[in-house]
DNA sequence: AATGAATGAGATTTCATTCAT
DNA sequence: GATGAATGAAATCTCATTCAT
């Protein structure tokens, strides 16, 4: 490859990607300089080019991914029309076809592993849940809004450990619960 | 100190222990055979001699983890004398004397993480929620005990990033309307 | 800044003046095309477009050190009107307001450590060498000129270690008797 | 290789020693972990057993190099029987067969040099100093024994720079009127 | 003329693991 | 049973240098 040449103005984004998928697939632990750079199909001298230590480029990493996935399901629950729409969505996100996938899931909690040591990512972690009670709290009172976005987070966790699908009337119910509970 | 004597009958258990200090403090990561030994004040040999792998001693330090810390709050949920009393073991273990620990709460993001790459952390993780709900299903019927664990779970995680504790007021009215909701 | 123009012409002495910090701040081992870049506020791209190599580029440091610091005295000693006020001068350069300071100590060291290496600089250090002795010998005769110039040299080097200064009798003393030896 | 065998005993000074070789051959720039387990015919990872970092290694270098080289000449000054045989020696010392070699010079440049940065070669430089010129003191008063000292060290550097050799009875003179100089 | 992008090579250091004793 | 010595492999990072623009 020639060398001195500005030959791909994504590059960097393309190593933060790369370092998304690599931490998806082997954790922290098996995320390196190399790994990175042989998945992103560059050379090693370009990643530190790029993002001076490890810790950078994990951020950036995790800082893409915060771009790419909305905040849990931040803006389909503002887009709801009432609180009756909304709470479908937040049903459809536990347990529906806008649940996290298995990698969303994996890197999230890659993600809070690394929030306890880096700062910066601690300070993203705690602007995703603020973003996500926002959200909710378009349509629900506050309180309802903290108690759903915890049961959201909890059926997340919980699913990514075990195979069997939850049952879509249950979390309804719970979510109903939760929602009538705070109403006037 | 002599060699090839039996020195310290609980060397082993205090390696392993040694090993959840660092993990706490330095996640995955940061630790290794030497921080390990370091903490524990052992001689390296002595940690690769009891734990043959690292990924041994990691397992091992999860497995010490979980018999120190009763699976979420099982004991205390049994030992309720009726509903009512489990549902105030519930608020507590959210936001009262029986919450997790920061530290704890740390070492479970850590499981968490390592947990995706193992199949035995997976296993324990598994076993760990299977536990926790069981242990609700004394008082409570299966679909309320699975989303009362997911609350607990998802406002643990909350409040692990964020310093503001939670209302009780608040977290009892989201468990008895839980609770309610399933009760036939 | 518009590319491509000659925006400073004092540039490359400007990096050649950084070089120079650098190296009486961390010594050779310490200086690179980036600490250089980075003292004189310049980009990467631009010291070595100066300078090809890093050789060339400590040779010009040491070069424009030469430039700035009389070799030893050399012109006081020229301007000296007779013998006995030379007799000053070397006094004076020995432990007096001429004495060298601390930083040209350090790159004095840097430079004949680099000598060692750099045939360049070899030569340089021979020639400055050359330059004392022969100002001296404007003065004194050539045993005396060489006496002199060693123990100069000897005592820099004495004083660029030990906070204690000399005493300015005792010098002038030894400065006298090395200068009556060869004196017809 | 057999692993974990105290195969060499002598095995950490070996090291030590390469780091004295290179150091003389190369210049601290070019001493690296590579060159000198190259030159020990150690394995890399056997240089940082045995020295946690390079500048561990260096210090023990010129330690190492302390220990073998006499302090400038102090044994056989002390060894002297009188004064008169002590200024023999130090004709000697400057020009004669205790001359310092050419790899001895090179060694004391790069000490000096490091000892700029290093706080511990620092301070073998200065015991360095400081032993010379007491030995120097069993048999010439204070102030000449200072003054005899820089002589020594400036035409021993002088000639590391020059082939040609200092003339004997010039050298002489000179010895002899410092020591003449400062004698009651 | 000047520079930002780029990279291969290598420097320093860390580490998991092995094994003779 | 226990450990200190040892090492190969790799991880992180630094650097001199090149070159299209």
């Amino acid at each position: 490859m020639r060398k001195g040449v500005a030959n791909d103005p994504l590059r960097k984004d393309k190593i933060a990607q790369a370092a998304l998928d690599v931490l998806a697939e082997r954790g922290v632990r098996g995320t390196t300089h190399r790994s990175i750079a042989d998945r992103a199909g560059v050379p090693l001298g370009s990643v530190t080019y790029y993002y001076a230590t490890l810790e950078d480029l994990l951020v950036a990493a995790f800082e893409l991914m915060a771009r790419q996935m909305d905040p849990r399901y931040g803006a389909a629950i503002r887009a709801a029309a009432n609180q009756g729409e909304a709470r479908e969505v937040v049903v459809d996100a536990i347990c529906g076809s806008r649940r996290a996938t298995d990698r969303e899931l994996r890197l999230h909690r890659e993600m809070y592993a690394y929030g306890s040591t880096s700062p910066r990512v601690h300070g993203m972690v705690r602007s995703f849940e603020a973003q996500a009670i926002e959200a909710l709290m378009t349509h629900f009172p506050e309180p309802a809004a903290r108690a759903i976005d915890a049961l959201v987070e909890g059926w997340w966790i919980y699913q990514s450990w075990t195979p069997t699908p939850l049952d879509t009337e249950m979390v309804r119910r719970a979510v109903d619960a939760l929602a009538d509970a705070f109403d006037a």
